[in-house]
DNA sequence: TTTCGTGCAAATATTTTGCACAGAA
DNA sequence: TTCTGTGCAAAATATTTGCACGAAA
């Protein structure tokens, strides 16, 4: 999915800012907004950080973004596709993995008739280690 | 479990601030360091906001409670049980029910196969209503 | 032209920390 | 007595917001 498409599809103005905010997102790393926005500055030097923060709130909103848990105390978001899907994450290099498969319908139905609750929904992570962290035994995005 | 022996059995001194603490945390509800600090201070006033953090801090390290997930900006704690277990949460009152059976191996140990990942843990919670506040209609904790 | 997006700086809100004193072991 | 825990207030940090200007449609 490129970058303009994105935007335009989601009927948002294409941007040197948003656009700037989501290459940084496009490697597929967790990021949080401090994150995004040194990483955009570098090809965008006057983005400001508020532009950030607003710009991952509107793309949250849409849906082209997902915020997916905390690191150091901020927030972290990733590029994501539409629809219901679980988390990879490589606590090394933060790189995530989508999963789009879901085998836990039966499960939590099995738990919302166990405990009386009716179950709206869930989210299931996996923290681990990538192949290509593994192999170079640190970081290697 | 009372309050004094969870304190007592993890080599942590039993203060009136630590009970009050605890105290609140009994319900059984996820609750942020706010809404303990204002809970506990019913009983015990002179509870200084910064002695919940950090009591927090002491019991989420002692393995007493565990930090899940956010309220409005704020994190929210729960008294737990030691082993791995996932969670399954009542939107409308914040009852917290651990769920200790956990038949994910299978699918982490495929999962990782598929990826390359190694994969080391997971995290599995569940959001619903429970059976009293979907009987009365709104948040009846 | 009209509307939306942005930068800057100030404001908010949560969480952390320094320090002197009180209380638990 | 000794060492840890606490209260208070100030500090640090992340995030949000107001406002005037600039750029997209």
């Amino acid at each position: 999915m490129d970058v303009d498409g994105a935007l335009r599809d989601h009927g948002l103005r294409r941007t040197p800012q948003r656009r700037a905010v989501l290459d940084a997102l496009m490697g597929g790393r967790a990021m949080s907004a401090q994150e995004v926005h040194e990483a955009a500055r570098v090809t965008t030097p006057e983005l400001g950080l508020s532009t950030v923060y607003r710009t991952l709130i509107t793309l949250s909103e849409a849906g082209v973004v997902d915020a997916i848990g905390q690191h150091d105390g901020e927030a972290t978001y990733r590029l994501c596709s539409g629809g219901h899907h679980h988390h990879l994450i490589c606590d090394t290099c933060r790189r995530v993995v989508e999963l789009s498969e879901c085998d836990l319908t039966a499960v939590q139905d099995a738990i919302a008739a166990e405990h009386g609750f009716s179950v709206t929904g869930h989210s299931l992570t996996f923290h681990g280690v990538c192949g290509d962290c593994a192999r170079s035994g640190s970081g290697a995005g």
